[in-house]
DNA sequence: AAATCACATTCAAAACAACGAATGCGATTA
DNA sequence: TAATCGCATTCGTTGTTTTGAATGTGATTT
C-alpha cells in the first residue's frame, strides 16, 4: 500500500469534529462511551460510529469492564498532531474537559458506590480547568 | 465558527494523496504549476483543482511571474503535522524531490537562457537527495 | 431463562468529495 | 487586437461520508 493512502486514512479519521471532540475528552484518560454522551451531547449510536472509525483507523482502544465499555487513545502522538494543527488555524488550545456534562454520567465510575441517583442530588465531580 | 470545523478544514485539506504529494514538492521551495505537472505526472486542470483546496484551506499561496504562478507553503508548521503522521503510521520520511521528472519542465526557471529544448538535449538539474 | 443495561452494527437517504471534460481568464507575444 | 501560453474555474457523473432510525449483541441481574 502506497503510504501516503496510509498517511490520507489518518487525516480522515482527524477530518470529522466530532471525532475530535471525543479524541479530546480522552486527554484525560480513558472514558466510557456514556461519559462521552454526556459531555458531548451525541446520541449513543451516534458516537458508537465515529468511535468505530477512530477503531478502525488505529488511534484508539477499548475495554470492556461489566457493562461498561472504556476507550483510550492508542496513540498519544496524535495530540501533537491536532495540537500543531490548532496553532496553525490560530485556535485556542483544546478545553481539557471545559466543559459541564449537559447531564450526569450514570456509570458507577462517576458514581462511586451506592447513592444510585438519590431523590434530588446529582453528582458531577470533574470541575472546569480551562 | 466553531473552532474543530477549521481543524477538521484543515485535515480534510491533508486527506487527499495528491495533495501531500504537492506539500511534500514544496518543501523544496515554490514550484511553478508546470513542475508540479513534470514532477508527479497529474494533469494542469486536476493539479489546479488541488492547488484550489489547499489555497482555500490556507496552506499554500500563490505567485504570479510573467506566464507561470509559483505556489508557496503558506504554513510551515503542516511540515511537522505531516512528518509526525508519517511516524505514527510507520511510514518513512518524505523523500525530498525524490523521483525525476517524468518529462522536463519546459518554465524559464527550469531551462535557464536560451536552449529550448536543443534537439536531443533535456535538461534536467534536480538531484536526487533520498 | 428472561429481562435489562450499555454499546455495536446495519440500512437508507441526503450531503459531500473526486475527477474528467470542457471552457474561461490574465499575461505576453506577434 | 489577435493568437498563444500557463493556469483556473465550472459542470456533470460517480463514488464516498454523514447521520438518523432501527435492530442486534454480549454481559449482568433477577
Amino acid at each position: 500500500m502506497r503510504e501516503d493512502d496510509q498517511l490520507s486514512r489518518l487525516f480522515k479519521a482527524l477530518m470529522h469534529p466530532a471525532r475530535l471532540q471525543i479524541l479530546d475528552l480522552l486527554r484525560d484518560g480513558e472514558q466510557c462511551v456514556c461519559h462521552l454522551e454526556a459531555y458531548l451531547g451525541y446520541r449513543q449510536a451516534y458516537l458508537s460510529q465515529q468511535l468505530a472509525v477512530l477503531r478502525a483507523a488505529g488511534l484508539i482502544k477499548d475495554r470492556r469492564e461489566g457493562w461498561n465499555v472504556f476507550y483510550r487513545v492508542a496513540e498519544p502522538g496524535v495530540y501533537e498532531i491536532v495540537d500543531r494543527a490548532r496553532q496553525i488555524v490560530g485556535a485556542r488550545p483544546p478545553a481539557r474537559t471545559s466543559q459541564h456534562a449537559a447531564v450526569a454520567c450514570p456509570c458507577p465510575k462517576c458514581n462511586p458506590e451506592g447513592a444510585d441517583t438519590p431523590p434530588g442530588v446529582i453528582s458531577i465531580e470533574r470541575v472546569t480547568i480551562a
